[in-house]
DNA sequence: AAAAGCCCCTGGATGC
DNA sequence: TGCATCCAGGGGCTTT
């Protein structure tokens, strides 16, 4: 579910109510992906001063250091006053003095873990990884020539790997390829200069525009207040195995790429 | 250094 | 209220 722009959506969704708050209780369901790595009741009477965005993760800074939430697969947050009963699927909660804010994750593959700083080992070992955030004035265009200039694998899974640039995921991946023209997978050390342009561009036109439309909700993606996205009904090609390119008529077609699907149009992407 | 696989886990859709 | 199989928005870790 959530790439870059689930996770944009999630933090503005919570960011206004949920500053200056301070935590009262904290509660672990299920093990998530990686512990909190703090006694949860360590975190009681620290406030909530800041909601920031680092990749896909989400970074709540409290004023005694920050909790980093992932959203996994299948992953979303919920700020609510008075949330229902924990369900299964259920596995933290914040309880806060503005709210409860609650992660619900079925596969569990997202994660809240605690650092005391960005600098703490613990969130370096998550952070400190990334690329270029796309979105802002960090996405240097030189700087992403030069990371796809040496990488001899395939376009989208240099996407996907989030060291060169963050926050694309399997949906977005798909659709900056189309926008950008270029095959999924092309070499990233083949494509020209001027298409690694255009490529620098569509990334940043889809993730915003994904935003405005509140992200895209394939199964179950909300906000934190339960808002669904819109995105996905302007996919051009995610999903759309089978049927007519919007362009071109052309039948899109998907390709296995690292266990993932790639959907592209064949006549609208060149190699 | 870079690339390719392997998992973690649950649930829904599909086929038999 | 079958059962097996495949697929799903991620990404850290291990192995080549």
């Amino acid at each position: 579910m959530p790439e870059l722009p689930e996770v944009e959506v999630t933090r503005l969704s919570i960011v206004d109510r949920i500053s200056g708050a301070q935590i009262r209780a904290v509660s672990l369901g299920k093990p998530l992906r990686w512990p909190l790595q703090t006694d949860p009741k360590s975190l009681v009477g620290l406030h909530v001063v800041a909601v920031r965005r680092r990749g896909k993760y989400l970074l709540l800074d409290l004023d005694k250091g920050l909790l980093l939430i992932h959203l996994g697969m299948s992953g979303s947050l919920s700020l609510v006053t008075r949330p229902p009963p924990a369900g299964k699927h259920d596995h933290f909660d914040l309880d806060t003095t503005q709210g409860v804010l609650r992660l619900s994750d079925p596969r569990r593959f997202g994660a809240v873990v605690f650092a005391h700083s960005e600098q703490d080992p613990v969130a370096q070992r998550l952070l400190g990884g990334l690329g270029m955030e796309p979105l802002g004035g960090d996405f240097d265009l030189r700087l992403f020539q030069q990371g796809l200039a040496r990488r001899k694998g395939p376009i989208k899974q240099l996407l996907l790997a989030g060291d060169v640039v963050v926050g694309v995921g399997n949906i977005y991946a798909s659709e900056v390829l189309f926008l950008a023209g270029i095959r999924p997978t092309v070499a990233a050390l083949r494509i020209s200069r001027p298409r690694v342009a255009r490529l620098h561009q569509a990334i940043r036109d889809v993730l915003a525009r994904a935003v405005e439309k509140g992200g895209s909700t394939l199964r179950d993606f909300s906000n934190a207040q339960g808002e669904e996205g819109h995105f996905q009904l302007e996919a051009m090609v995610y999903g759309r195995a089978g049927q007519p390119c919007k362009v071109c008529g052309t039948t899109v077609r998907t390709v296995r790429q690292g266990q993932r699907s790639t959907f592209f149009c064949p006549q609208c992407q060149k190699p």
